[in-house]
DNA sequence: ATAATAGTGTCTATCAGACATTATCTG
DNA sequence: CAGATAATGTCTGATAGACACTATTAT
């Protein structure tokens, strides 16, 4: 069974020391991170984008990543990536999604494996603020719009989203699909990676502890239901989120004013 | 804003028409595709599997797959691959994860894009009894054991589960680590993408409707509730999965024979 | 002092879990 | 006919949705 020899008649062993890569042509790939965190009083997402620099698409806001090199798996790549451009390091990195269309890049063959990652407030601020082209955005999205923007720098990015249904075998699902109405657009398909990151996002978000990866350590009950409220897109009643919440948190025995509210609370803690 | 230009004084037109990829080394990247079905009577998963007739691997078990071509995108591929290695068409089909680590395979630099596709008792067998080497085998998976075995052909591969926990930023989830115990082992890092798949479908199975790409057009309750319970890996109580599916199915007005239990029952079909 | 928010109590509708009963079918 | 399975009815406990009330807090 260990000599198996090919048509060729060579073991495995010949056969890989042998082996010379073929000369058909391979893509390159890329990791791109969406890093999600929320604003100071939590009432809006807010999404770290980066200004290009060079073509294709200079000048035009981009998702950060970057090329995965041959020794490393695409995930170390993007919390390589992450760290490298924005000083991020031991947060929530998760893979979302493989996107391949072909002319997705102008430039050529190259496809991008999509990671998710989440910061909280605390971690949030850190060396970014007067990075070089590094800026935080307000990240909005409902049914029907996207819209991405930033006062300060006087950016405001939107995309009309219409929703689509798509067949798979027997049953059906429905996707948005993404018109932009700004004269601002994203580079490459970045949209639409947004787009599927933020819906995994919401669809895992009530039923995980994703949300203790967007808020501090250390946080009050009001303002985790904030954050709920804010991913989930709707209202909750207290009682029902307290019920929710109850076994993963703890109480620290402290009190301290909510971000959102400004009013003295309990403060809680995760169990982890 | 039409016609900035980068430091070397390009605009991107002209960028791109000098565009030469870079001769940093590219990764090949494939798809893998777990394709799934059942028996006859709704008792046992089945998995579609290659055998494969040349280095490295050779003589292993693998996943059905191939290369990913320039103009294609990874779905386009591995719906191709299907088609041509199975004659399978027009079935359920979704990207799942995408594998990279260096050294997965040992020829070279290779990602692997991994796709579920589900098949329904109808179309199974179409052609495939008799195709060069590829076989249905029983997937049999628990908390402790994943076994993959065909005894026509005599082949039992079985690999021992351990529960890990890993950490992701604040959050820590349980994944599974396989160590071979049998002297037959699968291709690659196969074993991985089927668990992988398998931990999505298992998560997915109860609030969608991916059941009934598993199940042929018609079907009755009974063997509807056999195909829950066989992927679920749990007993159901008739009346309450009887409420779960009530608005999804539809009664024809037929009768027809259980697969599983061979007792007339009414029919239902899919309502899309 | 007042308006807003925190914390808690409770009522209800819904749904999954769990049996029980009767009808029907196969061998 | 006997044993198994189909179809359906009903009870229970858990939980999400929905308000109400009181205590606290910021302005």
């Amino acid at each position: 069974m260990k000599e198996l020899r090919d048509k060729n008649g060579l073991t495995e062993k010949e056969f890989l020391k042998a082996y010379k890569p073929g000369d058909y042509e391979r893509p390159s790939v890329t990791t791109d991170i969406m890093v999600l965190g929320t604003n100071e009083d939590i009432t809006c997402l807010k999404i770290l984008l980066i200004k290009r620099g060079g073509h294709p698409f200079i000048g035009h806001w981009a998702l950060p990543g970057g090329f995965i090199n041959k020794d490393e798996t695409s995930y170390s790549a993007a919390a390589r990536e992450l760290c490298e451009e924005t000083g991020l390091k031991d947060i929530y990195l998760d893979q979302v999604y493989t996107f391949t269309k072909p002319g997705r890049d102008p430039r050529t063959w190259i496809m991008s494996i999509a990671y998710m990652a989440l910061v909280s407030e605390l971690e949030r601020v850190e060396g970014l603020d007067d990075a070089d082209d590094a800026n935080w955005f307000d990240l909005m999205i409902d049914d029907d719009t996207l819209s991405i923007s930033n006062k300060d720098i006087g950016v405001d990015i939107r995309y009309r989203l219409e929703k689509k249904t798509f067949r798979n075998g027997k049953i059906s699902y429905e996707n948005y699909v993404a018109e932009p109405v700004s004269s601002d657009k994203l580079a490459f398909d970045h949209v639409e990676i947004i787009i599927e990151s933020i819906l995994k996002l919401k669809s895992n978000f009530e039923h995980s502890d994703l949300a203790f990866n967007l808020i501090g350590d250390k946080f009050t009950l009001p303002d985790l239901q904030r954050l709920y409220e804010l991913v989930l897109g709707k209202k909750l009643y207290k009682t029902n989120f307290r019920a929710l919440v109850a076994s993963k948190v703890r109480p620290t025995g402290q009190k301290r004013k909510s971000l959102s509210s400004r009013k003295m609370s309990l403060e809680y803690t995760y169990e982890g």
